[in-house]
DNA sequence: CCTACCGATCGGTAGG
DNA sequence: CCTACCGATCGGTAGG
């Protein structure tokens, strides 16, 4: 964009015609990520379908037909809210593995292991600026196949860090049954949260997530 | 309606004009249970505010407007799906307890009570005919408050019958935490099956019902 | 990124 | 329950 150089020809354009947008509102790539918050945002409160692109050009204070400039259409918006919000999920979920391994003076054990996947996903799912996860789980349908691909990829590589933990519990006695089976079971009773949790009420993700490992994980006595 | 009366003025009346339609497609009150089985369809599908009403109207042979002489509005449809699922589905959890208590011989346990209810309701979920209540979890939204009010508390008959249950289990220690968050997150992994469960695939009502206790239940050793 | 606009679709209604 | 229709809204585009 010349609008630098032009800058240095035309130094005195004083703000005439529409407002100046302030310094953090300007260009770069920052309106397009203020459409990507403002659509997880209304996609999540009113559903992909409900909400209109004029809905979310108006809450960035674009008119119209602007969403377009920046993405093709409606379902390029919504896959790309479901994308960045698992790239988001899986660099948390990494962070705090790594973290809990290093802060471990011995081997985690794998009841620890499953405390910090379930207390991460809570923060993905219900935590601050976490939109994007329940728009992904909610409003999977509209994505077109090929989109689809690319976000089930994405959530694969999430689950996948999932599954040796659930074996090791199985092997020590503290998960029954087929794991596969306790995996969806699991994440059905994690996902539904986004349902009924209420971040003002009385239950922390601390709370949350200690009634999650209680009713999952045989204690080993 | 006067159509029989005139009938017997006109007994030889041919069919002319629109085609007649079949017997056990006339009038009665189920060109209405035609609407909310091809509306509870559709809103599953496709989802409350992506379903037009023309959809429902096609799909049960009718013309744009003619559900609204059945209904007063869309919302009214969607609520009366809802009710109608709810109504069924306490009709089937009250049948199977019953079965249940008639066929033990002595008291039934809380675990073998717990299986009931869970076997119970994945067929209100995932069993044939079963569009109604995935509608309910997933459109719940769109009701009007009044009308979330009257499935509410539908609802909340529906789910008091789990509470004793839990509580005895947790006497028994086989559930361990505050009852209430585990009955959040079971209904969560139950509730969640809708999203993943495929009829076609491997794993049976049963097969589900046993993973699920295998899973919320600690065997008592 | 805005202006001005288009064709399509939608929920709902009057009148029969 | 159909016919004929209305006003509103929507996703998207051309042209700047």
């Amino acid at each position: 964009m010349p609008t630098d150089t032009l800058a240095e020809e035309a130094p005195q354009r004083r703000s005439r015609g529409r407002p100046r947008k302030t310094a953090d509102e300007r260009d770069d790539g920052n309106r397009r990520q203020a459409l990507l918050r403002a659509a997880a945002h209304l996609f999540r409160r009113k559903g992909f379908a409900a909400t209109s692109t004029r809905d979310i050009a108006a809450a960035v204070g674009m008119r119209s037909g602007s969403p377009f400039y920046h993405f093709e259409n409606k379902e390029a918006l919504l896959a790309a809210v479901m994308e960045e919000g698992m790239q988001r999920a899986l660099q948390h979920q990494r962070e705090r593995m790594d973290a809990a391994v290093a802060a471990a003076p011995d081997a985690l054990s794998a009841r620890e292991c499953l405390r910090v996947l379930v207390r991460g996903h809570f923060h993905n799912l219900l935590g601050p600026e976490s939109d994007h996860i329940p728009v992904m789980l909610y409003e999977w349908r509209w994505l077109a196949p090929q989109q689809k691909q690319v976000v089930s990829e994405l959530m694969a590589e999430y689950e996948a860090v999932w599954v040796p933990v659930l074996q090791a519990l199985r092997r020590e006695g503290a998960l029954k049954g087929d794991t596969a089976l306790a995996r969806l079971l699991i994440f059905g009773a994690l996902n539904w949260t986004a349902q009924w949790y209420d971040a003002e009420g009385s239950a922390s993700l601390d709370d949350l997530t200690e009634a999650a490992l209680q009713l999952f994980v045989k204690d080993l006595e």
